[in-house]
DNA sequence: CGCGTTTGACCGGCGC
DNA sequence: GCGCCGGTCAAACGCG
């Protein structure tokens, strides 16, 4: 069994920004980042993804009680079920601290980065989330008190560093939870994919525009 | 044949 | 100091 420290240190409200892209189907739910672990009752429903925007940009107690209270019964569908962040990579869901092994020796230990941590539960039938990234899969561990195991997936882009974890939730199996960590430093395909016709129609236009200066 | 997944070994932190 | 446990590596494997 794993104990909680008897008083964990609350994660300082900071002002973060939304690194990657949120599940399509709102509502989104967000519980309160100062829960550890925080409470799926206690969670707020957001149906506008810009309620989302402000509540991860603003301070937290003014963003926690722009949502409506849900009474679990509307949580059924498949939509995101809890988005809530953590302050540094050094903290997570299960208190230990999440450290990034450097084979080489570093002369200063300081190398655990404070990546930001998301963390999505989402009720899906479907582990891995479609959130438009290209992910590859890098191991996979059974977790203890859990009958279902975590997967490990990392960024396909060699610049980035983001990693995420997949597991399901013990207690309600029919939901995922997504584990964000770190910010992406690139687009994600699927956008370049959409935007690059635009663009190129956009290019097009502006070079024929007679009035081009 | 190339790319992504699987899976067991290994590493290092942390609690006892 | 030792053992447990989470995270990562990398070779083998599988699928399109």
């Amino acid at each position: 069994m794993m104990e909680r420290q008897e008083a964990p240190p609350p994660p300082p409200p900071q002002r973060v920004s939304l690194p990657l892209l949120l599940p399509q189907n709102p509502p989104y739910l967000v519980a309160d980042s100062s829960l550890h672990p925080p409470r799926i009752d206690d969670h707020q429903v957001f149906t506008d993804i810009n309620d989302l925007a402000s509540l991860a940009s603003g301070s937290n107690s003014a963003g926690i009680n722009g949502g409506s209270a849900i009474n679990g019964d509307d949580a059924s569908h498949e939509a995101p079920l809890v988005m809530f962040e953590y302050g540094t990579a050094t903290e997570g869901i299960t208190g230990r601290r999440l450290e990034k092994r450097s084979k080489v020796a570093t002369s200063s230990r300081t190398q655990k980065a404070a990546s930001p941590r998301f963390e999505f539960q989402t009720r899906s039938e479907d582990d891995v989330l479609d959130d438009g990234y290209r992910w590859r899969k890098y191991g996979q561990k059974a977790v203890k008190n859990s009958t279902h195991p975590r997967s490990y997936y990392r960024c396909v882009h060699t610049t980035c560093d983001v990693k995420k974890q997949v597991q399901r939730l013990s207690e309600d199996t029919s939901i995922v939870v997504t584990t964000y960590e770190g910010v992406h430093n690139h687009p994600s395909e699927k956008i370049m994919e959409t935007l690059s016709p635009l663009l190129r129609q956009i290019q097009l236009l502006s070079r024929f525009s007679p009035d081009k200066q």
